[in-house]
DNA sequence: TATTGTAATGTTATAACGTAACATAATGTT
DNA sequence: AACATTATGTTACGTTATAACATTACAATA
């Protein structure tokens, strides 16, 4: 099992790696992108669109619009930079890019830290049921809430 | 694993099931409710909160407003009746009521036909996971989008 | 049976989330 | 240079969901 919590070493890494993968690979990582990236990948929470939006506005200085966030991001989780958490209507940097497509997330409701993890039983689990039932997998949401170790509540 | 297939009988078995458990419990299954709760059970797709609204509208001759459905999804999601597709922004009923809580989903993306599935092993995965970080989970979102047997594409 | 408390519903308005469609600019290719 | 392609700007609107307050229904009990 993969498991990551977001410290610096960790989000410095993960834009090196996406750096390089995207030199490697051709893909057009411009300003807009990168910015955007680096918005949600430093931020310690699960971000939602418009507060990227407020942020990439303040860094810019410029007036931009939805659109400019929701194709930036939808960039990002094409490349399998970004993830989107759909049960809270937000968005996560991805602590390894390229290496995996499901993992799956332990959200805090209390103080909204969350945490990605891979877990190849899991993944298998889920496909091996898929298979059952004569199903191609395209894509999968896996995501946990509840309280944190930090945060356990009566 | 459970596995089910929406076919008259599941969705006959499900309302008698909710009206027992209500009538056991004390819970007020009103008129609304009852409503809101056939029109999701019966409808064979995941259906979305506004097409209920439609769909309740011309059950009741009502001009309904939004609060009334989502306050009905709430009050249904809370027995476990009914269950939320986030990746999809949609509702389905439950065909095993308050015998479980972890049920994952297959969504078919063409014909947009879902199936429920519950299966030990993969609750007991997470479940394991999660204790092993230490996080005590409230509820799981579990959801595979991919392509049904009837609609296997290229 | 009046009163009072609680749960459910009605209603208005708006917040939050997301995209279609078309214009313009930047970039790469021949 | 001419052209195609990709990326961005901009306007407008569609979709999803909730806050806030008014009203009604109903059950409990004085």
């Amino acid at each position: 099992m993969i498991l990551n919590v977001k410290d610096k070493k960790a989000i410095k890494d993960s834009i090196s790696k996406v750096f390089e993968i995207c030199k490697e690979n051709n893909i057009a990582f411009t300003e807009i992108r990168k910015n955007i990236y680096e918005i949600i990948i430093k931020h310690k929470k699960p971000i939602k669109a418009y507060e990227i939006l407020d942020q990439f506005r303040n860094i810019s200085g410029k007036t931009s619009h939805p659109p400019t966030v929701y194709r930036a991001i939808e960039f990002l989780i094409d490349n399998g930079f970004v993830h989107k958490l759909s049960s809270i209507n937000s968005f996560v940097g991805c602590f390894h890019p390229k290496i995996h497509k499901e993992c799956y997330f332990l959200i805090c409701k209390k103080c909204n830290i969350y945490q990605e993890c891979c877990d190849n039983d899991l993944a298998k689990n889920i496909f091996k049921t898929a298979k059952k039932n004569d199903f191609i997998v395209s894509n999968t949401t896996l995501e946990i809430e509840g309280h944190c170790q930090d945060c356990v509540q009566q």
